[in-house]
DNA sequence: ACACTGTCTCGACGTTTGTCGAATCAGAGA
DNA sequence: TCTCTGATTCGACAAACGTCGAGACAGTGT
């Protein structure tokens, strides 16, 4: 699992600068869309937007799976799945350690996705 | 089109107010969860996100479809459709004036999502 | 009344998604 | 080495999605 999933490369457009300006201020080309969407989608199911929600809330900046799946009624499989999708969005990074995996979030896209829904701009 | 989709009111938990604070500071409730991932899933494909960020950055604050259109190699039908995924997620909204139908952000959610994403607060 | 234009609805289609059970892989420990 | 536990992968299946063409609806203008 340090050894992370090859096609994360997806979304490194960012070294970690705001990238974009927000949609209430210009349109976004294509390609931004077409690299910026999957991670909205990544987090338009409820159980990963929770899934996202405990990760990035945990109190040591990472969180075991072994949390994160007793608190769902869904199987280990099913969540184990929910977290691979959040990971090839580039929204988390896992990394294990002896028996357990842990989950961190990756700030920068994170911030991205934000950024991108500002409301406008005090002046603009 | 003035009546708007009666299952708008799936995302007015919120009257304007910050709702919900910053996924990295608190997990999200599985309600709120299951309200506000509608949203991000209509974020989630390049087709809704780019009509959003037209619709969104629009010079007038509304956009007549007959613009949106042109700007896609897809059929009318399909962008009305895309539309109307937006509509319902209670992201844009939609008036007839004449001949021709105008799209507006709806503020209030995407500033709830935003803030949903916003990153660590200054102290925390 | 009629035709024309812009937009939406309907049905159909192939693809993708969310879920599960079974099987597999990775470490820890006896 | 063998077994046990935690996590992932695989295969299957129903449901949801993105797209289209055909048709319907709404307004304008003749």
């Amino acid at each position: 699992m340090s050894k992370q999933t090859p096609e994360l490369n997806l979304v490194d457009l960012n070294a970690g600068q705001p990238c974009c300006a927000p949609i209430s201020e210009q349109r976004i080309p294509a390609e931004t869309a077409a690299l910026l969407a999957p991670a909205f989608k990544a987090l338009g199911d409820p159980v990963r937007l929770q899934l996202m929600s405990m990760i990035a809330s945990a109190p040591d900046g990472e969180i075991c799976v072994c949390d994160l799946t007793p608190a769902f009624d869904l199987t280990g499989p099913t969540i184990s799945h929910h977290l691979k999708t959040l990971r090839e969005a580039g929204l988390v990074d896992a990394e294990r350690r002896g028996t357990w995996v842990y989950y961190r979030p990756r700030p920068a896209l994170i911030a991205q996705l934000a950024s991108l829904l500002a409301v406008q701009a005090p002046v603009g």
